[in-house]
DNA sequence: GCCAACGTTGGC
DNA sequence: GCCAACGTTGGC
């Protein structure tokens, strides 16, 4: 029986159909930081305890643009990093548990870092999700929100 | 299945 | 340090 193709999930679809998708991950500087995360060239995103930030990390695709911000003691968006292969199992957690990890690479950092209030601030950012579910540490990003958060974070 | 208690996150 | 938001746990 064909599957409806609005049922199809994203994995199922041609590589020239897929919509990238835009996140944004949560980190404590003083946890790990994007200076780390550079050092490094990247890392599997490991850690995440929240079944919404887990169904997040299932989501993304290789390629997908992720935001990377620095929670708790900055609160800024300060680098721009990149999806490097699906959802793994996280190596951090016990074995056979639900929850994953995603390798991540760096891309670039942001000119100017955009700091929380910044974000507030903007009116194009009203409905962003890092605003309103405060908690969550994997976050979808609409698409024109997160030019307009390149846009703040340029030159 | 409800809900009170509790723990965590993260902004202020 | 406080507290709002929110997820989880466990008693009933």
């Amino acid at each position: 029986m064909p599957v409806p193709a609005v049922c199809m999930s994203p994995h199922s679809l041609p590589h020239s159909v897929t919509l990238l998708k835009h996140w944004l991950v949560k980190s404590e500087p003083e946890a790990y930081s994007w200076a780390t995360f550079v050092q490094e060239d990247g890392t599997a995103w490991t850690g995440v305890r929240n079944y919404q930030a887990r169904n997040n990390l299932n989501l993304m695709q290789p390629g997908d643009l992720v935001l990377f911000y620095h929670s708790v003691s900055e609160k800024a968006i300060v680098g721009l990093a990149e999806v490097a292969a699906l959802a793994i199992p996280d190596a951090t957690a016990e074995a056979g548990s639900p929850w994953v990890a995603v390798p991540l690479r760096p891309v670039q950092p942001l000119s100017r870092a955009v700091s929380l209030a910044k974000l507030k601030a903007d009116a194009r950012l009203g409905e962003l999700a890092l605003i309103r579910q405060s908690r969550l540490s994997v976050l979808p990003v609409r698409p024109e929100e997160f030019d307009a958060i390149l846009e703040l974070g340029a030159e």
